[in-house]
This record gives C-alpha cells, structure tokens and sequence, in this order.
DNA sequence: TTATGTGCAAAAGCTTTGCGTTCTA
DNA sequence: TAGAACGCAAAGCTTTTGCACATAA
C-alpha cells in the first residue's frame, strides 16, 4: 500500500493553511510557507495541496476565478470578498436553510450548497464610508 | 475613440451564449460556435468573451474551477451544478434574502451574493433514484 | 479606403511530471 | 537502507499576444 510520510513541508503548509482567517492561493501559500522553511519548491507545494485535498484535511474553493485551499473541518461556513480590498473571509453564519434532500422547482434535488457575499470587509466599511 | 464592428463571429458566439440553459465553458462555446461558423479561431473566442464582458452582455461564473460564461440581463438568478452528470443550470428562484446594505455579523456590509446549489439534476434525480 | 477584427502561430502563465538526491521510518 | 518526498527543470495546458490578411462601415 501507499504510505504517506509526515514531513517538514506538509506540516508548514497545513500550518499555513490553519491559522488563515479565510482561504489563501496558491502563490500565498507558498510564500508564507517559505517564510518558515526557505527552499521551499512551488511543486512540493502543488503535490502537497493535491495530497491533503484527497486526505480531506484541506479543500479548495473558486473565488472571481482563482482557486483558493483552506482547512476543512471548520463547520458549515461561507465567504465574504471584499470588493475593496480584495481579501476573502469565513463567515461562520448561514445566510440560507436548505436541508439535503429539499427539492427546487424544477425538480433539482438538493445536497449542498454554496454562498459568497461580496461586499466591504469591517476595515474597509471603516476607511471608507459611503 | 474606438469603433466596435459587429462581426459574424461576435454574432455567433453571442447567440451562442444567448440560447444556452445554463453557463458555458471556453471549450464549448468554441465548438457550438465553430458548428455555425467553421474556422473560428480560438483566439477569437477569448478575444470576443473578454469584449462581450467588458460590455456588460456576458459576465464570468466560476464553478468548480473551470470558469464560466453566460449572457447577462436574465435577472437575479444562482446555479444548480449537478452532481452526477456535471451540468450547470440556471435557476431563477434565490433562496437568500441580503438586501444591498446588509450588515453581517463582524461588520461586512453585504453589496451582492452568490449562490451555488448542488445535488441531482430532474434527468439524473429520475433515473437514478436512491 | 482605412483601421478594426480575424486566424495562425509564437509567447506567456500556471500546473504537472520526470528524475536524481534527500530524508523519514 | 528502502522507497517516499523533495527541488529543479522540462513538459503540458490554457490564455494572451504579434502580425499579415480580410472585412465592416
């Protein structure tokens, strides 16, 4: 069978990825992961990010046509994108209630579902009222 | 200032666009569009996506990491990405009430929302049962 | 006519893969 | 010490750009 090593990388990079208020891409992944381990390769961070994606310790999201990764097991959430600012948040309320197995018009049967608020983020509502 | 000529092609890909249920990848669009007008160039679809955008007549949708075009001007809608045979749909009921101003708990003043459902399509919910 | 728009092919980005070396277990 | 994982560089894709020719107005 396959057996997966635990090493420096991969602890860096879920270490990145779990103290992140909201979802990071791929480039700022790699950069902050290099600020603790210099020499870093973008490869190992591609294998890594496609290794805890198939272990279900990280997911990714696509967001204004970038593809995000963030650690899962933080609960049933969203994000908010701040169109000023650019950063992208976890929200932890539901702005929506629809239960598995709820059935649209149309006939389209429910399972998950999937929300992004654009908006201003708290420090850019702040800044820059009006 | 700049004159902008309508085209067979921008024709095409924008018929295209128009008479589709559901969002269409580059790919698709292409070869729709190559089936009404044989030797369109690929370039030309990207060329035409991103005119057509910055236009306002079609907008992005990025599903899944595969990025999306549709026409605009159909209303406030969301889509039904099927789980099973991968179709996107539209559909124009919302199951999210956030009126523009919207203050979310931290602060994020909500200005838009995006909503992605998935589950089983009435085609694949009806054949598959269970 | 003229300069916008097109197709082709080269270029530019981003992601994946091959390979020799390093390092976990 | 065996083979999983790494870094580097080459390869693959998708998207963009350069250019000469075609075409809308």
């Amino acid at each position: 069978m396959t057996a997966t090593r635990s090493t420096r990388q991969r602890d860096v990079i879920a270490q990145v990825l779990g103290r992140a208020p909201g979802p990071l891409a791929v480039t700022e992944i790699f950069e902050l992961a290099q600020g603790d381990l210099p020499g870093l390769g973008i490869a190992t961070v591609y294998r890594t990010l496609k290794l805890l994606t198939g272990q279900g310790q990280i997911h990714p999201v696509t967001l204004d046509g970038e593809t995000l990764y963030e650690a899962s097991g933080k609960g049933h959430h969203h994000h908010f994108s701040c169109n000023h600012c650019g950063r992208v948040f976890t929200l932890h309320t539901c702005p929506v209630t629809l239960p598995s197995g709820t059935v649209y018009p149309g006939g389209f049967v429910v399972e998950a579902h999937e929300v992004t608020l654009y908006g201003q983020c708290p420090d850019c509502a702040g800044s820059q009222p009006g």
